[in-house]
DNA sequence: ACGAGTACCTGGCAGC
DNA sequence: TGCTGCCAGGTACTCG
């Protein structure tokens, strides 16, 4: 279920192999696995140089020659790989004798051109303390749901909102409203600290899940994973569940370590 | 405007 | 073994 993380890793990796070459066929083995067919997003794609691969909250952005983009969503099973098409590819690129193809088995990955409305990068210099604390102060909703509204910040889902909620030693069912300044600069810190290990790492490759890189290689953030999917909390603490899911995620917590 | 709920989609797994 | 049914997830939509 790529995040912010494993987003960016497939960026970079992106990036790495493709900036400066042409793009020379496109292949779309099965337009009827889009709702809509992206005949505006994937037209007129061959004979453009890729100058960049971008990612904004969970979104990458392919920058191409003649000022045109492509964007991707992964949804939640999307891969990008090098090589061969397989029985859930939507499309395929050929990049200078290099093979790109995007699979998506659920089908919840997008195909675009235009980006929605975000908010901060959480790894860059917009999201402070004052600033999450001022996104969050007026709303009434969990905190968790706050955290993966990407209109709030950019970039996090289930796995590293829960991750920053223990880390900071907030509850998920929260009260945006009930936050405290000193314990948005906490959850700001936590953000922060745990997309920043995650990056590094290469993302989380969790058991269920089957996030892989474009050259097939796994992340390593689940090593690190506090609570995500755990039982027992780094202290020992036996782990709770929300009662009801929040925002229609399952939530866990720690309820000694988080108040 | 906001928050809650749900549709979308299919692989994987628990339980029979 | 083979079947059923439920769950996972992010986004965009509707509804109150």
């Amino acid at each position: 279920m790529p995040e912010l993380p494993e987003v960016e890793t497939v960026r970079r990796t992106l990036e790495e192999r493709l900036k400066g070459l042409k793009i020379t066929a496109l292949d779309v083995p099965k337009p009827t696995f889009y709702r809509k067919p992206p005949k505006k997003a994937l037209g007129g794609l061959v004979g453009r140089a890729v100058e960049g691969v971008d990612r904004r909250g969970k979104y990458l952005i392919f920058r191409l020659s003649g000022g045109r983009h492509l964007v991707l969503h992964l949804g939640m099973s999307g891969r990008i790989v090098f090589g061969e098409r397989g029985p859930h590819t939507r499309f395929q690129l050929s990049v200078e004798g290099r093979t790109v193809s995007f699979h998506d088995a659920r089908r919840f990955g997008r195909v675009g051109c235009d980006l929605p409305e975000f908010g901060p990068e959480p790894l860059g210099p917009d999201f402070t303390a004052d600033a999450l604390y001022r996104a969050v102060h007026p709303r009434r909703a969990p905190v968790k749901a706050l955290l993966m509204d990407q209109a709030v910040v950019a970039g996090l889902g289930n796995i590293y909102a829960t991750e920053a909620l223990y880390a900071a030693g907030v509850r998920p069912g929260r009260r945006g409203s009930s936050l405290s300044r000193e314990e948005s600069r906490r959850l700001c810190a936590s953000i922060k600290a745990v997309l920043g290990l995650a990056v590094s790492l290469g993302g989380s490759t969790l058991e269920d899940s089957a996030y892989l890189d474009p050259l097939g290689r796994a992340g390593s953030f689940q090593e690190r994973v506090a609570v995500y999917g755990r039982e027992i909390c780094p202290r020992g603490h036996a782990l709770r569940a929300t009662r009801r899911p929040i925002a229609g995620r399952t939530s866990l917590y720690c309820p000694v370590c988080q108040k």
